[in-house]
DNA sequence: ATATAGGCCTGACAGC
DNA sequence: TGCTGTCAGGCCTATA
């Protein structure tokens, strides 16, 4: 389930293998349902001939800038990876699409539950135009993202912190397994309402999301389930995780609590964490 | 307007 | 053994 370091795990491997500079020679599309603006014959005649000039992320977001300034976006999802594969390499169960390049050189994206989408625009305007794209708030690593940043992005609503800190419309890149980190981290219950939550605590709310998701990042992300970045390429984080999925809180020694906040599995401690 | 529930999707796993 | 039901979760959409 890649959140944010997992993202930019993945991004790193790619350009480790060279991706800059390739160019897209065809696509064979296995299951369309990942194409969300397109068809294969339209993301087969979108891809041609273009040569990948650079992969960045807005949020958990893949972002492949082209030549002429034609965009490919990426999400994994929960299980979808992207591999640099050798032509020669034989194709692994829950291949999606594959994309090949110049130099015997394939990017597959693998996809088990078919979760994954991929959207194409034309041009800069209407990547940020879209719909999937301008919700997208600024990340945790972000220079901008601030206390005072997140108490404004925040100030209009009212629901359960860790509901709002998932919502990548108000700071991207946190998914469900960080957000428990971070509130750990910060002493905070997940189950606190917004208007609840003191200046003092959005001040480690702040400082945990940047520590934790830098943190994850050095480590090369979180394995859990099956996240890979690539062919061997695993991450460390999960042997850091304080409370997601633990049954016993590292700070007090008691058990921990697990309980749903809006339908997402929720680790924390209820004496540690007000 | 915001808040929340349901749906997408399939592998893993528990229980019978 | 093999079936059935539940769960996982990022994001979208429908409903309250």
């Amino acid at each position: 389930m890649p959140e944010l370091p997992e993202v930019i795990t993945v991004i790193k491997v790619l350009k480790d293998e060279d991706l800059i500079g390739k160019h897209f020679v065809s696509v064979n599309v296995y299951n369309s349902k990942l194409l969300k603006n397109s068809t294969p014959k339209s993301l087969n005649n979108f891809l041609k001939n273009e040569t990948v000039k650079d992969i960045q992320h807005k949020g958990k977001y893949i972002v492949f800038t082209l030549s002429k300034n034609k965009i490919l976006v990426i999400h994994l999802r929960m299980e979808g990876k992207l591999f640099v594969e050798h032509s020669n390499i034989e194709e692994k169960k829950y291949l999606c699409v594959k994309f090949i390049l110049n130099n015997n050189t394939t990017l597959r994206f693998y996809d088990s539950r078919m979760f994954g989408t991929i959207h194409i625009f034309d041009n800069l305007e209407k990547y940020n135009d879209s719909s999937i794209i301008k919700k997208i708030a600024i990340d945790p690593l972000d220079k901008n993202f601030t206390t005072m940043y997140l108490i404004n992005a925040l100030k209009n609503t009212n629901t359960y912190i860790k509901t709002a800190l998932i919502d990548q419309s108000n700071v991207s890149g946190i998914g469900n397994i960080y957000v428990d980190e971070i509130l750990f981290a910060s002493f905070v219950s997940p189950l606190r309402r917004v208007k609840n939550v003191k200046p003092n605590e959005y001040i480690l709310i702040t400082k945990n999301a940047k520590k934790i998701l830098k943190d994850a990042i050095a480590c090369g992300g979180t394995t859990i389930s099956t996240f890979e970045s690539s062919n061997n390429h695993i991450g460390s984080y999960q042997n850091k995780l304080k409370i997601h999925g633990k049954k016993i809180c590292p700070i007090c020694k008691r058990k921990t609590a697990f309980t749903k906040v809006n339908g997402r599995g929720t680790t924390y401690c209820k004496y540690c964490q007000k």
